[in-house]
DNA sequence: CTTTTACTGCACCGCCGGTGCGGTTTTTCA
DNA sequence: TGAAAAACCGCACCGGCGGTGCAGTAAAAG
């Protein structure tokens, strides 16, 4: 019972590394098993087929995902009563998190399952969906609670503005990955953070 | 010599295809093959193996990309002779051609490529990361060009600025690809759009 | 009309995803 | 402590795939 999580947890482990850097079909079960140490009897009583797996993988990570998250943004409000300026704490301390991963963002799930669409069943591919979803009612409830107290100095749309801190993210990691500079995703963030602060900061002269 | 080049381009354009929807490890030859209607035999002919496909594949696809940015930017360049008020327009520019895919981008193979590292022999991942590099050097001296008329409104390096552009699309992509929302990217690099604005233009009031 | 190009056909290898099932060890909990 | 449940192992088998090698051939170019 409680071994069984273990083993499960450490298949999943290997498995999410491995999709990261080659891609969901060109992960074999039988790389994953022999990094486990465990028979490919061990891996179906587990996860039921491949698909399984990707499903479990797929949660797991948004779940950690969200509470990283949580977490972040949570410790940048308690540092700051104003909503602006706690969420430009967040995005500090999210870039901060960013740059001192060693070897960089490891990559993200998302952004690879999106590129394997045709892998996975409908479902997979709505729980990837959804979990966007949310990201962008997240930051839309963020950015609608500073709009309320500082007037956007351009006219954008808060869906869009929300949907940016993912885009960002996304897009910070792809660069990182390609020019193997893992420095690249926490400049990024710093670049949504000037946008944000030049967006929503009254003008200062 | 011009019918070998033809079925190359075709056995080309179907991979694409699979490589952005699938992978490229979860992309088999065979079924290459089958839609090609060509046998095994005719596809070694044109590549001796996988890893000279997906070079050929990348290296292809960054000349089509970079030859759409020219022209972009070149005919942004004609209706405006300001840099900044050029570059916006370019970015309008952009964005209406994303929303213009019907069934929205394809997805970009530098960023499919990171997340699939592991495939490929060392020189397709420095394709791949000079390719970006290329794109940094393209929009820095583009930012350069109007810092030199337009201080910025905050202090931001402009690697990081020109790093984004680029970060924008990669990013724009795959939040497009997640939600199934094509115009989330056209969306994105209007957002961009903004930022560059608040940023170098002068504030009107 | 010969050379080059662009293939076809076939045989073969080893690995992989996946299925099925029977047996065994380990852990849990009553 | 001991039975039940959980967590595996072993093995056999299937079809598909990446890749190699090579001999033969149709078509295009010169």
């Amino acid at each position: 019972m409680r071994k069984g999580r273990a083993t499960r947890e450490k298949l999943m482990d290997i498995a999410e590394v491995a999709v990261l850097s080659k891609g969901f079909g060109a992960t074999s079960i039988e790389e994953i098993i022999a990094e486990a140490e465990i028979t490919k009897s061990g891996f179906f009583y587990h996860f039921k087929d491949k698909n399984e797996l990707a499903r479990a993988l797929l949660q797991r990570y948004l779940e950690t995902e969200d509470r990283i998250l949580d977490n972040l943004f949570d410790r940048a409000s308690e540092l700051h009563d104003d909503p602006l300026h706690a969420f430009l704490i967040g995005l500090k301390l999210m870039s901060e998190m960013m740059a001192d991963l060693p070897s960089g963002h490891p990559g993200c799930l998302v952004a690879t399952y999106c590129y394997n669409e045709r892998l996975f069943d409908r479902d997979v591919q709505e729980i990837n969906r959804e979990a966007v979803l949310r990201w962008r009612a997240r930051f839309l409830a963020v950015f609608e609670e500073i709009a309320a107290v500082y007037p956007p100095s351009d006219d954008v749309d808060f869906e869009a503005l929300a949907d940016m801190v993912s885009t960002i993210v996304e897009g910070g990691i792809v660069m990182s990955k390609a020019v193997r500079e893992p420095k690249v995703l926490a400049e990024q963030i710093m670049m949504l953070r000037s946008y944000i602060k030049l967006l929503f900061l009254p003008v200062q002269n």
